[in-house]
DNA sequence: TTGTATGCGTTATCAG
DNA sequence: CTGATAACGCATACAA
């Protein structure tokens, strides 16, 4: 592949020359530099991203770490990012972490080792500590989808406690009284505060969550099919479905639906996220949005422009994303009768 | 950050030594590799992935070109890329598309400026001739979802009218006989593909298709609903509708529902690639089976071997990596009664 | 306006 | 077993 030293030879100048039209650089005659420029057409040159991120000591790249693209949640959030990207120029590196510490770390560290200084990272597994030293160290570091008060201003986040406060208080607006929720198994935040929200507003209202009619699953359709089955095998007593994110929820809802159940009117069911899919299930799932393109597009500019101005990141130190999700209002919730 | 020179001071050897024990090379003392490797690991040392890639000409990274993240197919397909890209510890490098032809080759073009000499990429618009170029220049470039004659060794791609006949034949062989396609308003191979491979099959049963139940739309929920319902506004008569995706036909199946047809009692619908919302609604719909995440692992695993030895690519000039769709039955067709 | 020289971090080829 | 040293492709300070 022809190197910027081929063109200086073939144009009979030298490198410095012929770099310096590469960059548009100033100081070059006219006619020099529309002569390099057809040679370098003619020849093919194509400026090697290495060797400039080498000797720029920055890499015009942005770094992306999630835990599946397989997950349509996991797709959106990389599109939103992928976005920024193409119309900033530049090259986003993708891993994935799949909610491992060690998965997650090995993710960040190739980061690192490929000099991105800008990245958007998806950790749930690492520890608060980790991501805090990480996030001092590099310039572009923000966290999506996580807050840790040390590094707010690094942190765009969503309002999870919130989230599980308004669709339980939506339920109950409708009449609901009686709850079951089809949580997530897995030991991480977001289940937890989504749940702490939904028991704060349940006692708020003075309704009871009996501890029996919440299920822990694998937080996907086949979770939320078994959840809704150990639920009803138990014989527990419901009216309205919260779910941990609408995959569980469109579960829930297809075995509710298998035993004879009418949703929405005789049981209520509420997602979380307002993925794809809880446009295309039947009924169509009422949800709360979570706008998560919006989300990862804001990251990655906040982490490209950390990046390239680093005293941008600490004249805002106080600052910090939050987002909030809103009900969307489908098909899936009804007034109890 | 660290640099291997600043390891070799702080050990008191040479810069040689150094990059022996990193590379685990042979000919370093133990004790010697041993106190090095403390020391990296003290000063936090990673390797620089891009002056790596300067010297020894090669960049251990994937490339993926695809249209568009969001979508789940695409998700799917960069998903299989990405295990494959993990498993052999490179970087997977992702630019997007959108089924335009100079966009398209933007990102093939900055692929190529990190110097990533394997790439799986998947093109609509761009023409053969520039494909063919590309894939002769490129050692482990890799044609995913689209096949051409003159580099047919260096695409994985699947048959698209053999998919056609599939619906077509699995439709007439329940005993419908009035068909409606719910076709892509795209100008590329795959929609003209299928909807052959449907031609071909009803002309061999000599069923005719009626250019009117033809709908092009865009291949999304929102173009399969709209299609079908300029179907329905035309008086269109059929008992077997044929999505050119799951997407489509979903969409199409909502209208259906919506205007109080039963499928699939009155109507039977199939669809095309078999993405998890064919699972998710309802009635879950009956498709062939894309098996686009086998087909991208493959892709991947060429892409690698073929840039890490461009002689086994050439001693494979005529073979080609072709798949055939397969039925999924689920719920969406029914027997014509 | 153009050219020369140096260094970015690494690997590899030599000597020692 | 270990150490100099020359590349790799590019940008830039400094000369001319």
């Amino acid at each position: 592949m022809a190197t910027i030293k081929d063109i200086a030879k073939a144009a009979g100048v030298s490198l410095a020359t012929v770099s310096r039209v590469i960059n548009d650089g100033p100081k070059v005659g006219d006619k020099t530099r529309a002569r390099i420029k057809t040679i370098m057409k003619e020849m093919g040159y194509r400026p090697n991203a290495n060797a400039r991120a080498l000797v720029n000591q920055k890499s015009a790249s942005l770094g992306v770490v999630i835990a599946e693209l397989a997950d349509p949640f996991f797709a959106t959030l990389a599109h939103g990012i992928e976005t920024i990207a193409r119309k900033k120029n530049v090259q986003v590196l993708l891993s994935t972490g799949s909610i491992e510490a060690k998965t997650e770390l090995k993710a960040i560290e190739t980061l690192l080792e490929h000099r991105c200084e800008a990245m958007v990272v998806h950790s749930k597994a690492l520890k608060d500590s980790v991501l805090i030293e990480l996030a001092k160290q590099i310039p572009g570091f923000i966290l999506i989808n996580r807050y840790i008060e040390e590094i707010k201003h690094q942190c765009v986040w969503l309002d999870n406690i919130a989230g599980g406060q308004l669709m339980a208080n939506h339920m109950l607006k409708l009449g609901h009284k009686k709850f079951a929720v089809v949580s997530s198994k897995y030991q991480i935040d977001d289940p937890y505060q989504r749940l702490d929200g939904i028991r704060q507003a349940l006692i708020k209202a003075g309704v009871e969550l009996n501890e029996e009619n919440i299920e822990y699953s694998s937080p996907d359709q086949e979770g939320g099919e078994i959840a809704m089955q150990n639920l009803l095998t138990r014989g527990a007593d419901f009216t309205a479905v919260l779910g941990y994110n609408d995959a569980m929820a469109a579960g829930a809802m297809t075995t509710l639906l298998d035993q004879g159940y009418h949703v929405p009117d005789d049981i209520s069911v509420i997602g979380y996220d307002d993925v794809l899919l809880s446009r295309y299930c039947r009924p169509k799932l009422t949800t709360l949005k979570y706008p998560i393109e919006m989300m990862a597009s804001q990251a990655a500019e906040l982490a490209l422009s950390f990046a390239s101005q680093p005293n941008l990141r600490e004249s805002n130190k106080d600052k910090t994303y939050k987002y909030t999700p809103t009900i969307i209002k489908r098909e899936s919730v009804l007034k109890t009768r």
